[in-house]
DNA sequence: GGCGCTCGAATTGCATGCAGTTTGAGCCAC
DNA sequence: GTGGCTCAAACTGCATGCAATTCGAGCGCC
């Protein structure tokens, strides 16, 4: 067994806050609500049959992982990460993820590998479905892995990394590639089982590399969705106090 | 410059709730509020000028960053993190920090430098005070560095492990140990200044490690705060669900 | 004296209400 | 038409109120 002693839920429970950030994790790694989705207080309440207090809350705690955007009696939206903010992500998720595949070299159960295996059979299954249900699943791969070091920390920065990826997978990925990322699991599965981990480490790092690279086609000045985003820093810019009126241009 | 462009603030801003967060951030890591303190809503509410609501706000960001500890129904403490998750916050700190060298190494501006080093000096002239004021300043030292990589995102993160790993330092740490620290911190400012990233990759790491190994003093059974705290778990274990009743010993 | 029980005080979970800000649709002048 | 202005609706920021739960001091029993 690779364990101690569990005990998660570092504020995640079954209160109705954590119910309404759970669907909204969901629906946004779906891109059910695509980034840049406004998500007012009133109508999450209507929806999730809660008052505006707990949906307030809910939106704070999912501003809190990044992925939705709250800015003063504004309303909130579903986070727009930028390119670079992407790229930060990304990089920051290859080595918080080596560090899982280090720690679980070898150490997996029997159990524990048909989990995985299972998993990704279930990513093979999906293939035909939607790319939002793809990304998904994909995305909880990594985020199996993570639970298995049974370190909550690890896994909360794991899958807000993760889900922010997916976020921004979303906004600048192309067609789609999961693919050759199905083969990367097995891979990886294989790796870790068989404990070579110097191996593991590198297959994990060229997998989110390459996943990385493969989605986030460029630096190329245009990839925002449309002005509006690309405008919107200039807006905050604006809204920092000084400089005088004249955006008469840039409405809506 | 070292520098894409800013724009920051994840979710702080100037609201009433991040002035909470950041004021019971602060007394935590200077262990005014020690690991266990409680947290009623009304008393926080009521220093700060501000509802319950408000102050119940700030501590489920706190709680969402680790900090704080929130059971359905229970008044929130200051969080106790378990010696595993200790170690287990440091494994994931020396990878984000040899990430945030590695960004930095040979990049820093003549600018940065000097303000790296005036923080070094005034954690040297802190030596004398009290010991809260030298863990803060030191954990301050590593937040200024992830922010000089300007991403938000890395700041965010190096900087709640850090809060995190001090929170621990005051659980397990012995007398205290930051005099060696403050030359490691010299050592790697030369070494950054000198863009030597393998150098500055390994300062940081065994910085790091000398950090947690000399305050996680080891995994010998006898080291929680009281009873109470040792019994903790085995509480939770009861509240979730079965097990009759016989806790009757362990009241308070 | 120690142990368990009971009941009031303390505290949380949540909804609602009010004030201030932003939004954007319509209107007017050009 | 085009650009700017106005004002009501929409929305957020925050406090307060009420019901439900937990805490803990005191009381009775062994």
């Amino acid at each position: 067994m690779a364990g101690r002693a569990d005990s998660g839920k570092t504020a995640e429970s079954s209160d109705k806050v954590s119910v309404i950030c759970r669907a909204l994790r969901r629906a946004i790694i779906e891109q059910a609500l695509e980034p840049g989705a406004k998500l007012p207080e009133d109508s999450l309440g209507e929806r999730f049959g809660v008052s505006r207090t707990i949906a307030r809350h809910a939106l704070g705690q999912l501003a809190a992982e990044g992925l939705v955007e709250l800015r003063r009696n504004r309303i909130a939206v579903v986070a727009t990460p930028s390119w670079q903010e992407a790229r930060d992500a990304f990089d920051i998720r290859i080595e918080l993820e080596r560090l899982v595949v280090r720690q679980l070299a070898g150490k997996l159960t029997k159990a524990q590998i048909a989990e995985l295996t299972a998993h990704v059979d279930a990513e093979d299954r999906a293939r035909d479905g939607s790319d939002a249900v793809s990304i998904r699943l994909a995305t909880e791969f990594h985020i199996l892995l993570a639970h298995m070091t049974n370190s909550p920390i690890l896994v909360r920065y794991v899958s807000e990394v993760a889900y922010r990826c997916c976020l921004t997978l979303s906004l600048y990925s192309r067609p789609h590639s999961s693919e050759c990322a199905i083969n990367e699991h097995r891979a990886i599965i294989a790796a870790l089982a068989k404990g070579d981990v110097d191996k593991v480490m590198g297959l994990m790092h060229s997998h989110l590399d390459s996943v990385a690279t493969r989605a986030l086609v460029a630096p190329s000045p245009q990839r925002g969705r449309d002005l509006l985003d690309i405008l919107a820093p200039y807006a905050d810019e604006a809204s920092g106090e000084k400089m005088v009126k004249l955006p008469k241009a840039a409405r809506r």
